[in-house]
RNA sequence: GGAAAGGUGGCUGAGUGGACGAAAGCGCCCGCCUGCUAAGUGGGUAUACCAAUUGGUAUCGCGGGUUCGAAUCCCGCCCUUUCCGCCA
């Protein structure tokens, strides 16, 4: 959702950002329908000035005792009455026309955003590390976890379905290994302060993130109309729905391990081997609201927070920014972290950091005030993986296997999974 | 699942038809006073939209109804809390 005053004043350049994202917006008529709206509602105003004038003078014609004059008066005000009515009830339509025209806006891409259509017109801002070199075939972790018995695939077909891998053994530990160790760091290294939220959730808290209405389809929802969250996000960005935060606090950093649920819809046959695209994964997510002046240093340091958990594991990744074409509605800025996974031969995205401004901000009502008295202002909210384990766990049993099949561990997790090999 | 109570401003909490956007207290902000601190004291302090010079309109969980007029009465819904039952 954009600011209503942005639409009004600034039209040509909103269609113009929004044409980078390939999106077409409904300009004319959203200025048609608001024009309408304005004068309207100053039509409103003054009839229900006028009624609650009148209203009063028959409260206090009552309170004198002057039964007759206030009939009189009562009588007058039917004509009145109906015609307030009859516009608000196109009030009422206005504003849900409004609404629809509105939500087919997307948030507009930052200045420093390239231009492109998809994810071929994305920029390489950096790489890390190298392509491992291996002197035998390395093999996919489907494979690895196979052998290693990690990875049950037919287990969970069985139990649940396509896309619901089990983790068995090490393999097991190692996933829970990976969340321990990511949301330590976060915590005790980059300030963040740990969450852990429902999976469940409503649809106010989706329409606050931007997943509803128009990403239904994306979500597995319950018959208590809940949802389960496609990432930890959803939840913790509406931790502070409609509040207004005290300057002092900002900038607020989460972290939060979650599991997230996604349908994916429409995305049959893409990545459906192994790990690379499953309907239930695990995450740990960062999310931070700050000042808007403050907000593209912070994205900058979210992504650095994102990328030192590859770092420290020693994973060869890049840094991809999106172009504006690729980014999607919500985000005006975004970098993808892709590691390099040597038995697919890809690089594989596994984290996306965003600055959302006050889009979410504006949906989900989280403001702030500079000082007491002052008006409120809307909180710039970003988001990113820091990291999704999928990924990270293929990623790490392809770049440290062996010859012999075995995996090595590195240094930071082993305390956590309780060795420093994988072995059969 | 059964029963009851309740949803009011940053918080606590009054308000059962008319001058209530809402008492009081707390908190916070700006002064004054007190040679420090504490206390005292005067004022200010919800949000959104519109007009933009002091102005106007809406909002007391949400939606509808009664009424000239609703925080207040009626109906429906949602949510929260407590107790009982069941269960991790």
């Amino acid at each position: 959702m954009l600011d209503r005053k942005l639409l009004r004043e600034q039209m040509d350049f909103v269609v113009a950002q929004a044409r980078r994202k390939g999106v077409e917006v409904p300009a004319h008529e959203f200025l048609v329908a608001d024009g309408e709206f304005r004068s309207l509602k100053a039509q409103l105003d003054e009839l229900r000035k006028a009624m609650n004038e009148k209203s009063k003078a028959i409260g206090i014609l009552m309170g004198q005792g002057k039964r007759d004059e206030a009939e009189l008066a009562k009588a007058e005000t039917g004509q009145l009455k109906e015609q307030i009515q009859n516009l608000e009830s196109r009030e009422r339509e206005l504003e849900e026309h409004m609404t629809m025209l509105e939500l087919q806006f997307p948030n507009l891409p930052h200045e420093s955003v390239p231009d492109g259509k998809d994810a071929d017109d994305n920029l390489v801002v950096r790489e890390w590390g190298e392509k491992p070199d291996f002197d035998f075939e390395p093999k996919p972790h489907w494979e690895l976890g196979e052998s290693l018995k990690l990875l049950d695939f037919p287990a969970g077909a069985k139990i649940s379905g396509s896309g619901f891998p089990v983790f068995t053994g090490m393999g097991a530990r190692l996933q829970r290994a990976l969340i321990s160790y990511m949301i330590d760091f976060q915590t005790e290294e980059r300030g963040y302060s740990e969450v852990y939220p429902p999976y469940l959730v409503n649809a106010e808290s989706l329409i606050g993130t931007g997943n509803l209405p128009k990403f239904e389809e994306d979500l597995y929802k319950t018959q208590d109309n809940l949802y389960l969250i496609p990432t930890a996000e959803v939840p913790v960005t509406n931790v502070h729905r409609d509040e207004i935060l005290e300057v002092w606090q900002l900038p607020i950093k989460y972290a939060a391990y979650s599991a997230c649920f996604r349908r994916e819809a429409g995305a049959a046959g893409k990545d459906t081997r192994g790990l690379l695209r499953i309907h239930q994964f695990d995450k740990v997510e960062l999310v931070k609201f700050c000042l808007p002046e403050t907000s593209y240093d912070e994205h900058e340091s979210m992504l650095a927070d994102a990328e030192q958990v590859l770092q420290n594991l020693g994973l060869h990744y890049r840094v991809v920014l999106l172009c504006a074409g690729d980014m999607g509605e919500k985000g005006c800025k975004c970098y993808d972290l892709e590691v390099w996974s040597p038995g697919v031969g890809r690089y594989l995205e596994i984290s996306s950091v965003t600055n959302f401004e006050a889009y979410q901000a504006r949906r989900a009502r989280i403001r702030f005030k500079r000082e007491q008295g002052g008006p409120t202002e809307f909180v710039h909210i970003l988001n990113g993986s820091g990291l999704a384990t999928p990924r990270l766990f293929s990623a790490l049993l392809e770049t440290y296997q062996r010859a012999d099949g075995t995996v090595e561990i590195p240094d930071p997790l082993r305390r956590y999974v309780g060795t420093d090999c994988l072995g059969p």
